[in-house]
RNA sequence: GUGGGUGUAGCUCAGCUGGUCAGAGCGCCAGGUUGUGGCCCUGGAGGUCGUGGGUUCAAGUCCCAUCACUCACCCCA
């Protein structure tokens, strides 16, 4: 018995315990009433894939890949990969069942754990959970928009309106390179300078160079080429009608010419939504387009786009910007007291329960003036009391908690009096 | 992986320069009310003072190590 001395849940990792859990059964709850209201179905995929599958979708030199992965090795020694995002196992099954095949564009969405090795920190958890969506199929720049509509719409309809929409493309295989040659030549005389991790980066992936927050970085790449300004016809195209059809939903952006992500495989759009409300980790979600993924992994040639959320994050977001709501009481306590009014509360509590009401009984033989105790802790909207005499007359008295009036009812008809939600 | 802060009762925290410092409030349980909640009063249970070493006559209190939590960097959701 190592280490069970202390019991606590592994570092990065936290209990959702039941008031917690009401939250995200509401928070899922209205997600898939939004996916489902785009078009959208749900696609649950394993939580482990073949490491190879993040190592080629998410790319070799991102983060994520580089140290964040939990990899291990089964039984018969494969390498398996706790899934650090969605986007990569999604595109798998698109392929692996064939929805290349089928009407485009594909329309899945999701929900559930994510995995990452890092040094937790507020909003940054090792299991995380993420809400979903991709669409597979089409290039469509108002499939772009419909991401971000989406996901904005979500917020909006749980209650958070204080979030900002950060837009940028970061072009395609024909303009990009062209751009990163640009910006290395345009930081080449400074790069020394720059920060440790952006000296890195000025070798492994330039664009990141972009968004350091450092302010000396910032500094020295200021008057650097605009990677808006270096895209090609087609994605600069692109990047108009995305913000045309922005316009059009009157969805508010902000242009964010810094903002390139972390994953190897956008393309074009990207996307960040920002909450004033978080700290440092302070994105409730982001995506973009990846028209080169799937091919990748080893599919046809298929555009595609996709955003994902932090479930955590907008809990959170939740709970600053909104008054705690107080949880909901049960309908009806039943107190009893004596051997007989024992028997008959128990078989009282079952018939109620079985008629949908929420009850609760007490099971420590508690003093009738305890159990009222805990009646009214729980917020009972009425108590049920029965005692020897009560029972030996088939009937019991309820007790209204809020105007304190009771009054004897027969067993027969105590549903339809604790229906009545009152008396 | 790097840096800062914090670890004392279920929760929030007092414990000054080492010598009744093991406490408070809230919560929990019970009683005051032989069968009746909220307010009030009384009592009770509950703590390896994160862990392991060290210094000292004496260590929540000082030193070292370690673990955890937390915030930030990094990265992202």
């Amino acid at each position: 018995m190592i280490g069970l001395a202390r019991l606590s849940a592994p570092r990065g990792t936290a209990d959702i315990m039941p008031q917690e859990a009401r939250r995200w059964q509401e928070l899922e709850r209205v997600a898939r009433q939004v996916f489902e209201a785009y078009g959208y179905g749900e696609v649950r995929t394993p939580i482990f894939e073949y490491t190879e599958l993040f190592q080629r979708g998410i790319g070799e030199a991102t983060d994520v890949v580089d140290k964040e992965m939990y990899t291990f090795r089964d039984r018969a020694d494969r390498s398996l990969t706790l899934r650090p995002e969605g986007t990569a196992g999604v595109v798998r099954a698109y392929l692996e069942h064939r929805l290349d095949g089928a009407a485009q564009p594909a329309k899945l969405y999701y929900l559930g754990p994510m995995f990452r090795y890092e040094r937790p920190q507020a909003g940054r958890a090792r299991q995380f959970h993420q809400l979903g969506a991709e669409c597979i199929g089409t290039s469509d720049p108002a499939a772009d928009v419909e991401m971000i509509g989406m996901l904005a719409g979500l917020l909006r309809r749980l209650g958070l309106d204080g979030f900002e929409v950060r837009l940028n493309s970061i072009g395609c295989p024909r303009c990009r390179p062209a751009y990163v040659a640009r910006l290395r030549e345009a930081v080449a005389s400074v790069v020394e300078q720059l920060c440790p991790s952006c000296r890195e980066r000025y070798h492994r992936s330039p664009l990141r160079l972009l968004d350091c927050k450092r302010e000396s970085c910032q500094r020295l790449t200021a008057g650097v080429p605009v990677l808006l300004d270096a895209l090609c016809d087609e994605c600069h195209g692109h990047f108009r009608q995305v913000r045309q059809h922005l316009d059009d939903l009157e969805i508010e952006y902000r242009l964010w010419p810094r903002l390139v992500r972390g994953l190897d495989y956008y393309t074009k759009t990207v996307f960040e939504l920002i909450s004033p409300d978080l700290g440092a980790q302070d994105a409730l979600g982001g995506g973009g387009r990846y028209d080169g993924l799937v091919e990748t992994l080893g599919g046809p040639p298929t555009p595609g786009v996709g955003f994902a959320a932090g479930m955590e994050r907008i809990l959170l977001a939740l709970a600053k910007s909104r008054p705690q709501e107080t949880a909901s009481g049960i309908d009806a306590f039943v107190a009893h007291h004596g051997a007989e009014g024992r028997r008959a509360a128990v078989r009282i509590a079952a018939r109620l329960r079985d008629a949908g009401l929420r009850v609760e009984i007490d099971y420590l033989n508690r003093s009738l003036r305890a159990q009222m105790k805990q009646a009214d802790r729980q917020r009972a909207r009425a108590v049920v009391i029965v005692g020897e005499d009560e029972a030996a007359r088939e009937a019991a008295r309820v007790r209204d908690m809020e105007t304190g009036r009771e009054q004897e009812v027969p067993e027969s008809n105590l549903l339809h009096v604790l229906a009545q939600g009152g008396n």
